[in-house]
DNA sequence: TGGCCTTTGAAGTGA
DNA sequence: TCACTTCAAAGGCCA
């Protein structure tokens, strides 16, 4: 776990990975630019690499874990450079190539604003670090410099590690504007943006307050009519990627993720007058099951992305009325239907974010949709990180977490387990490798235990 | 249509 | 305290 300024705990410390130096990732850089895997062998590969990863699990383990600081970079650069010639990705993936990322710049995002709505320069410095394709600039979102970002590849220095494990897919130039389905956005965005330790309350700049069309150049609404307010991003929004920042630029977010304002009586940064609400909200402290399922929308009417009713569990409702007239109903049952009414989602951790930021990038870089492989990726990619990346998505999930526990005080990740069928459903996978490592492991045990001498005493796995 | 896959991390559970 | 389990997100795939 990165250890921060002031000690706070972010997570685990032995998580942290330890980072290569940038002479290694330089190497890479220029080792991987000229590969060219077309996507079956790079799938291929991946599954390879799996493979191999587990048979070295002790090695990349080791690796994975930060030495001693003590220990020379060089010697271990070397080193790392020669087991990357060695494995099957050659080092594929690198950290990000914003060296030293500027941490120490987030507490400044707390208030990113100026008095006049702009951000303020430090902000905008970090945002167009990380999301070169937000248009930061004082003029706002409605500057055409926007589009013309969105339409150009990312500078690489910004963007971060290209999909070198798919060259031969890659189609960044025009397809950096990922599409980000609405559900993108961060379920805690909003949440978050309900606390003023963040954002002065108001409404956002009025320049904010348009989107425009990719494609035709012409402003759009800033929110379609058909699109859910549950998920205030409009599929129009293609460029904007959405990011688990959003709660750090809910103002300037929200051209990014188009409000509609049928669906939302208060723009974001309203909701944090909220804390009038919120209070109630937390004074109550309310179970989170108890929450009625309308309460999904916040009191500023703004959805709860947090808390989930499905539709089907909605559409439950309405059989209620029926089973309310049927004297069958008891108050039992009627816990239990707003237990499933309800369901408070677990606060993303820091991969979790990091996923999210990152997920865009890695399908318009690799074009590729699965998101089995697209993780995959994404958890080379973050181990590649260096410390303070890192730290960065710690900390960003350290104050979920803390959110979260104000906003759901009553609330226990025990509360999900099984709420719904994954129960069974985690229970058979569970099954499944209880079976397939006993089969493994059962060799190992008699070889350990009667050893190779004794083959005649193994059991009938272990004889195979 | 629901479960699986795949990743990491937080949190819960049981011994 | 430790090992193990579950669940967060995501979307294609499959039975």
């Amino acid at each position: 776990m990165p250890q921060l300024n002031g000690g706070d705990d972010l997570g685990a410390n032995d998580e942290m990975i330890s980072f290569k130096d940038e002479g290694e990732q330089e190497e890479k850089i220029s080792e991987n630019s000229s590969a060219e895997r077309d996507l079956a062998d790079v799938k291929s590969s991946l599954v390879n690499e799996s493979e191999t990863n587990q048979n070295s699990s002790s090695d990349s383990e080791a690796e994975r874990r930060p030495p001693p600081r003590s220990e020379t970079f060089r010697d271990k650069t070397r080193e790392s450079l020669e087991e990357a010639a060695k494995r099957q990705d050659g080092g594929l993936f690198k950290s990000p190539p914003y060296p030293g990322y500027p941490f120490i710049m987030i507490p400044d995002l707390t208030s990113p604003y100026l008095p006049n709505g702009s951000l303020s320069p430090t902000a905008r410095t970090y945002l167009q670090m990380k999301w070169p394709l937000l248009d930061v600039q004082p003029g706002g979102l409605q500057s055409r410099q926007a589009l013309k970002d969105a339409r150009s590849p990312s500078p690489a220095h910004i963007v971060g590690p290209f999909c070198w494990e798919f060259p031969g897919q890659f189609h960044l130039s025009n397809k950096v504007p990922v599409v980000q389905h609405p559900h993108h956005v961060h379920p805690l965005t909003p949440l978050i943006t309900y606390s003023n330790e963040h954002f002065t309350p108001g409404n956002p700049p009025p320049h904010l307050q348009t989107d425009v069309d990719p494609k035709t150049g012409i402003p759009r609404p800033p929110h379609p009519p058909d699109i859910s307010p549950y998920y205030p991003l409009s599929p129009g929004t293609v460029g904007q990627i959405p990011h688990p920042l959003g709660w750090l630029v809910p103002q300037q977010g929200q051209p990014v993720y188009p409000i509609t304002t049928g669906g939302f009586r208060h723009p974001y940064p309203t909701a944090l007058t909220v804390n009038a609400s919120m209070s109630s909200l937390l004074s109550s402290r309310f179970p989170p099951h108890m929450v009625p399922p309308h309460h999904s929308l916040h009191t500023t009417g703004i959805p709860h992305p947090a808390i989930v009713t499905p539709n089907v569990k909605q559409e439950s409702s309405h059989s209620d009325i029926s089973s309310l007239n049927s004297s069958k109903q008891t108050d039992a049952k009627k816990e239990e239907e707003k237990k499933k009414q309800v369901h408070i989602k677990k606060p993303l951790n820091a991969f979790m974010l990091y996923m999210k930021e990152m997920r865009a990038k890695v399908v318009a870089e690799c074009t590729l949709k699965e998101s089995a492989a697209i993780n995959q990726i994404l958890g080379r990619r973050w181990h590649a990180l260096s410390r303070e990346e890192q730290a960065k998505y710690y900390e960003l999930a350290r104050k979920e977490r803390q959110l979260h526990m104000q906003l759901y005080p009553g609330w226990s990740a025990r509360d999900n387990y099984a709420a719904n069928q994954q129960g069974k459903r985690k229970k058979r996978k569970r099954e499944k490798q209880q079976a397939e490592s006993n089969d493994l492991s059962a060799p190992k045990k008699c070889r350990a235990r009667f050893g190779l001498d004794q083959q005649n005493n193994w059991c009938g796995p272990c004889s195979l």
